[in-house]
DNA sequence: TATTATATTTAGTTTATACTAAACATTCAC
DNA sequence: GTGAATGTTTAGTATAAACTAAATATAATA
């Protein structure tokens, strides 16, 4: 079938591909995830293989990244050994889900970077010819740091958010507006 | 020389680096700014050739592409042929740059996307025994929509906020805190 | 216990991307 | 104009990531 529905279908799923590709995930993931979310039942693993067309363990594997993240859900049925899975529609929670799940610690790595050559160019070690090099990195080190834990701040602020007060950010940003 | 300052300096080019990874940008670019960021004077690009071990093209498409997002800025020099790169050291105008520069046109992209969707969706092609998906259909593409929606005004607000109101704005997620 | 249905893991392949080395282009000095 | 210094482009290469196909694991049922 090709009617208008079936290109809506498709159209999104492609969009879905190159959103999860644009954010570092593969395209497969991002594509499995839009096939979920626009089935009105749950999806076992093989309807998803013929729906997307990629290979039963690339869908295993990626659904399962799915699931960790919390963009889908795993649905067991008595009598039936399929696992079938149904999509997150809150993309709020996604992104919190996201944030904690990846972004959150690779901000942690690079805070801990910066700590660390921060505190090295503040060395008992340093030589007196190097010392205005040295306070010129302090300076750049410090700059950077703030930035980061400002960053920081605003990812652990917004995990911290509930549905109400999300909506008051919102607001806030005009977001609301349209 | 091994000393702090350049172990400091190695470890933050190598963080720099990373960032630069997740981010979806080369490795060598990340590297580079962070060479130059560390370095109080503007740097040649044999300089930055020496100091990253990165060949001269790549080198040259990495700093033009660093320029481009507003991270480093070229200077001429009179009676000098040769490049000259410093660092932007206002890391929010950073984000600013890259938001315009590249999130913006992705989400664009994706919001058309989902337009689309939701107008083949809406169809007046659609048969009496597919009514039901369409209503569906338009109710999921239609929450996805208003995500995407606010996503991008948020985006829009940031980009619009100057220096002043950005303050009010770190100040309110709590950023200024620490 | 054997069989069947399912999911996961693994080994190998494909593909995309960023890199290197070298050719080329440009500009300036003489 | 020729030669030297610099930056850019290109052709080819290396590498990492995600995919496929197939083997393996797991669980349920008869």
């Amino acid at each position: 079938m090709d009617n208008s529905l079936s290109q809506a279908r498709q159209n999104f799923i492609q969009g879905m591909s190159r959103i999860s590709f644009f954010w570092g995930f593969p395209k497969a993931m991002g594509a499995i995830f839009g096939a979920i979310y626009l089935s009105p039942g749950p999806l076992s693993l093989d309807q998803l293989v013929e729906q997307v067309s990629v290979s039963k363990g690339a869908v295993s594997t990626n659904v399962r990244q799915l699931e960790r993240l919390g963009m889908v859900q795993k649905h067991l049925r008595v009598g039936d050994r399929k696992d079938y899975y149904s999509a997150e529609t809150d993309f709020w929670k996604i992104v919190k889900g996201i944030l904690r799940e990846r972004e959150k610690q690779e901000f942690d790595i690079a805070i801990r970077t910066v700590d660390l050559s921060l505190e090295l160019s503040q060395s008992a070690e340093i030589s007196e010819e190097e010392l205005e090099l040295a306070v010129f990195y302090q300076d750049r080190l410090g700059n950077i740091q703030r930035f980061f834990e400002k960053i920081d701040n605003l990812v652990a602020t917004v995990l911290a958010l509930d549905e109400f007060r999300m909506g008051a950010v919102q607001k806030l940003f005009g977001a609301d507006q349209k």
